[in-house]
RNA sequence: UGACCCAUGGUGUAAUGGUAACACAGAUGGUUUUGGUCCAUCCGUUCUAGGUUCGAGUCCUGGUGGGUCAGCCA
């Protein structure tokens, strides 16, 4: 019943993804001893699971090869930053299982590096103060197929650079008065190179700097840089910043000093995954907007989310491991997301039998104040979690849905005049179902046979149908709620006459408040995951409380009955 | 109509000049006290046209399709 294919098999003669043989190859001609690699967040937003991908390649990597991993916030941009999402994302890789290398770093903490050899630039004849405005350098920056103008003030003398440079630290200019630009080549066919913005100025306050500075180095500036002063030799990033790679090495060409190492940017494709959307400024807005009840809401795709829908740092490792690393577009069906949590949490969940939407049934030929308790067994895939005792009585909870008075052959549920086992049970009978003015059924008259307690055939007789149950008298009273995807396109972001938001499902969220769960669920707490037999995986969310337990469905159960029928 | 990158089943990822492999999804069947799990079988002439080679998914050239870049964002 277990499966013991994927410890074997799969591991032994996995290929390696690009990243990798470029890590080995390293390795093995010397280039470096050990590989460090970063994961560099910028602290304005919450962490999804692309981020989950990117953490799971760095940490992986250095796990893989014996290496380090640092945590570096990249934060030079102090009006977008913010110490919540510093201490969202420590908790995100903490959470994933990942122990970063030494202390958390900063760009910030470079930034006064970052000066000095900004002054060595200007020196050599590399950089210079632009008084153009804005708009004006966007002006003159050419496009794509047209180069761009040379600003006027880009010849001005060393000193005369280095004193506005100064002047412009020192906070005698007002925002966007001033820039410090490198100088490259304006008619340059990378956009990137023609001579881009170094420094800005930005009087606002910086969440670990304070007002010490109103310069910010941009990302371009800072980067590549930041990987040199903690000695990064792998730097791993996504496709989008393919074309900065030419500006990453210029820098670097810049300021490196003969037998340090030297950091290489490798980037790879980021994750895409359908009926949902990653963009921070699309989160947001569905957070801003309320369409979800904040960042950590179990239907969106942040890490926070995910682990609050009951997902695994297991799950999304395996996730990680089965969408690979390549530089080719794509977008994973999160089918595969949904396969990895289902993986993993069947090898390690608790059975437990909870009615979602309650049906009474009365054991006719059952004693009324007779009760008895039935061994179940905790965990089929799981030997060592043992079994426990479920209370069984008179009167019963079974699924709605799994009576009809009449059905074909197919349905293997009970019928009137039917026969299934109820789980650990017994085998019972429907002779009689009762109903109320509206023709609808309120309960359901039964008898059991007494010979096949556990549920084993007395006679050999057999019966298809295998029913979750709960005893009315020892049930506990839980909240479900079963979410759906939350979008119902595909590629919600991917119309372009269209905005996303259109294509949100309204039933993405269903709240069921009379559900009836085994005595087993008396004491749960928040965090805790079960299979409900049947039903799918769920957990216990951070809401629930010992008056008003709150159940999250992670995941439903894989179902071929459902989906002929559908 | 510039530069850079990408193109292998429905979706992803392999094959490192030598028999197109693995996973997910789907279909069919088997086992089963969860219509779960597990097991078996089926499902691609590698975007296209040339070229190099004994041999090309892989190397070269052209084409086609897609992505990224014109923030004082990262």
């Amino acid at each position: 019943m277990t499966d013991k294919k994927t410890s074997e098999t799969s591991e032994e003669k996995k290929s390696l993804n690009f990243i990798e043989q470029i890590v080995e190859e390293d390795l093995k001609n010397g280039k470096h001893k050990e590989i460090i690699t970063r994961f560099p967040p910028e602290p304005n937003g919450y962490l999804h699971i692309g981020h989950a991908k990117s953490i799971i390649l760095n940490f992986g990597l250095a796990e893989k090869y014996n290496g380090k991993t640092n945590l570096r916030f990249d934060d030079t941009n102090p009006v977008k930053e913010d110490v919540e999402y510093v201490d969202s994302i420590l908790e995100d890789v903490q959470w994933l299982g990942y122990k970063w290398h030494g202390k958390v770093h900063y760009a910030s903490d470079y930034f006064e590096q970052l000066y000095e050899w900004a002054v060595k630039l200007i020196k050599n004849g590399f950089a210079y103060v632009d008084d153009q405005s804005g708009e004006e350098i966007s002006a003159t920056r050419g496009t794509p197929t047209k180069p761009g103008i040379e600003s006027p003030f880009r010849n001005r003398s060393a000193e005369e650079n280095l004193d506005l440079f100064e002047r412009m630290r020192k906070g005698e200019f007002k925002d966007g008065e001033k820039v410090l630009r490198a100088k490259i080549d304006m008619s340059s066919p990378n956009m990137h190179m023609r001579d881009p913005v170094m420094y800005r100025i930005k009087h606002a306050e910086h969440h670990r700097t304070g007002n010490k500075w109103c310069i910010y180095p941009m990302y371009d500036f800072t980067h590549g840089q930041s990987d040199y002063i903690e000695g990064i030799t792998h730097s791993v990033c996504t496709l989008e910043f393919e074309n900065h790679r030419p500006l990453y090495d210029w820098f670097l060409d810049h300021i490196y000093e003969e037998g340090r190492t030297r950091p290489r940017q490798i980037e790879f494709a980021r994750l895409n995954l359908s009926y949902t959307v990653m963009s921070k400024r699309k989160l947001a807005e569905l957070v801003e907007k309320k369409y979800v009840s904040g960042w950590d809401d179990p239907r969106m795709p942040t890490i926070s989310g995910l682990r609050r829908r009951g997902y695994t740092p297991e799950a999304l490792k395996i996730f990680a491991d089965k969408v690979g690393v390549a530089k080719r577009e794509n977008i994973i069906d999160v089918g595969l997301l949904e396969y990895s949590i289902k993986e993993h949490l069947n090898r390690i969940t608790q059975r437990v039998m909870t009615v979602l939407d309650p049906l009474k049934v009365t054991i006719t030929n059952y004693p009324e104040d007779k009760e008895e308790f039935l061994s179940a067994i905790n965990n089929p895939e799981d030997e060592s979690m043992g079994s426990r005792e479920v209370p069984f009585s008179r009167t019963l909870y079974i699924e709605k849905e799994d009576f009809k008075e009449e059905a074909g052959r197919k349905f293997f549920r009970l019928k009137l005049g039917g026969e299934v086992r109820l789980r650990y049970a017994y085998f019972i009978k429907c002779n009689e179902v009762i109903k109320d003015e509206n023709g609808n059924i309120t309960e359901l008259l039964c008898t059991y046979d007494p010979l096949s307690k556990g549920g084993k055939s007395p006679d050999g007789r057999k019966v298809k149908g295998t029913l979750h149950w709960v005893s009315a008298k020892h049930a506990v009273d839980v909240e479900v709620r079963l979410y759906d995807r939350l979008f119902s396109d595909e590629s919600p972001d991917g119309h372009k006459d269209k905005d996303f938001t259109e294509f949100i499902n309204p039933d993405s969220l269903t709240i069921l408040k009379n559900c009836k769960a085994e005595p087993f669920l008396k004491n749960v707490k928040s965090g805790d995951r079960f299979q409900f037999e049947r039903k799918g995986y769920f957990c216990v969310d951070k809401e629930s409380s010992k008056k008003n337990i709150i159940i999250n469905r992670t995941v439903s159960l894989r179902d071929s009955w459902k989906k002929k029928n559908a």
